[in-house]
DNA sequence: CGATAATTTGAGTGAGGTCAACTTCTGTGG
DNA sequence: CCACAGAAGTTGACCTCACTCAAATTATCG
């Protein structure tokens, strides 16, 4: 490509979107500066904090969003009430099912959150136009995929204990991608979430983590800062895989 | 489009293609008379008897395949032998993962099932080539995510009489999609299947059918053969969504 | 018809659930 | 800075649903 024209192309690409990590490991790493500013037009970004409910279970789809900051749920409930998380999600992945009317589950900030917003038409006419978006949100649906049935064989398979050591991993994994050995992280879920996720009660998440700590596996503080000694041993008590 | 042209490409579609599920409602439906003769010189029809193995956990891939007839069963298997059925393929689905290399589960033939096997290279280059078959592809994987979430919510928090009450309505979808009422079908699972794919054990499985069948919402002959006389209480009886 | 596998049934046990009390965190206002 | 209130998390006692192990029954196939 010609230099001067590649020094001319980064120089388009919107204030907003420049060290915006969408746009270097997620979804718009994929656009040209073209899209990105014609994107940006109708983007916006928005803080929610918490427990703010993003998407109801069964509610019409109007926008996409990449998560830039933050850890979002998705869960489905019960008629009675009983839940489950069904996936989590964690920046820059980018959210929301293009082309299907209806959100399938609900999808709840779990920590304090950062979002780009996309609205439904720009983003759905984007993808017709570029089959390397469309690629890429492949790629995340298979990627999604994969974690959903590891996560089958957790529910479906494992014991407390080891359903408890999984999703320490799995956050782990998260918050330190290739660190070996050992690993300090704050949990971006409550008891009642992780619960949720692992289809427990509160009360057993809670003895188990007891149990982890006892055993010298974790060491915790104020209830979410953990530290792991060593990930491998955790690894192995979660299942080792 | 010219009507001459459009009754020779119809004579130029290859004769195994004419009548074959997979080209009217599989992933074959989008590609032109032409790339189905490229693809068929090297297609190859196969049929199996229940049990095979079709691939192995980390194994490499080297084809993927059209379900043409039968019920292929996707599980995971722990170090220790716990067994999770993280999905379920019926024809005509499409089985196996473009571009990645390693398989991350089994697959297995749960009953007699004829494949259409197409060789890795070419399938990918018709990926490239064609957007559309791309997109069908990513339908099928959101699919698959979207039933492997619904999944996960039967395994994490239903009980063992909705469980395998949840597993006798997905298969009557399968069997009759439209039947409203009553219905009729064989199970394509054993119970040890059954048991792996809920996250029970084989009694646990009988001890609910036997329920089930007490409480008049199914009856079974010789194991497989399942009438259900009411799809709607099934379907409550399995958590009612 | 006999052999083997698949399924059902029974008795006893245990992992995780339920309910309730207690402790620890967090944030707010005096 | 402390006191207090409400939320979040922990711990204990007890119970239940599903697991384990074992035996009986039924289906399948040569």
């Amino acid at each position: 490509m010609d230099a001067q024209l590649k020094i001319l192309d980064i120089h388009e690409v919107p204030l907003v979107c420049r060290g915006c990590d969408a746009r270097h490991n997620g979804v718009c790493s994929t656009l040209t500066p073209h899209q990105l500013t014609e994107l940006n037009k109708h983007s916006q970004r928005k803080a929610v904090e918490a427990g703010t409910e993003l998407i109801g279970q069964g509610q019409q789809v109007h926008s996409y969003s990449n998560i830039l900051k933050g850890v979002v749920k998705l869960s489905k409930i019960m008629a009675d009430g009983r839940q489950q998380i069904v996936g989590l999600q964690f920046a820059p992945d980018f959210m929301g099912r293009p082309f299907h009317g209806e959100s399938l589950m609900a999808a709840e900030a779990a920590t304090d959150t950062e979002l780009c917003v996309l609205p439904r038409k720009i983003l759905e006419r984007m993808i017709s136009e570029s089959s390397e978006l469309g690629s890429r949100l492949h790629n995340q649906a298979l990627t999604e995929l994969d974690e959903a049935r590891d996560w089958m064989l957790t529910l479906g398979r494992k014991s407390a204990r080891e359903k408890v050591a999984s999703l320490l991993v799995l956050v782990a994994a998260h918050a330190d991608p290739d660190r070996l050995g050992d690993c300090a992280f704050e949990l971006p879920l409550s008891r009642a979430d992780i619960a949720d996720f692992l289809g427990l009660t509160i009360e057993t998440v809670s003895r188990q983590m007891t149990k982890l700590r006892k055993d010298g596996l974790i060491h915790i503080e104020n209830n979410r800062q953990v530290y792991v000694p060593d990930l491998d041993k955790l690894a192995v008590t979660a299942g080792g895989d």
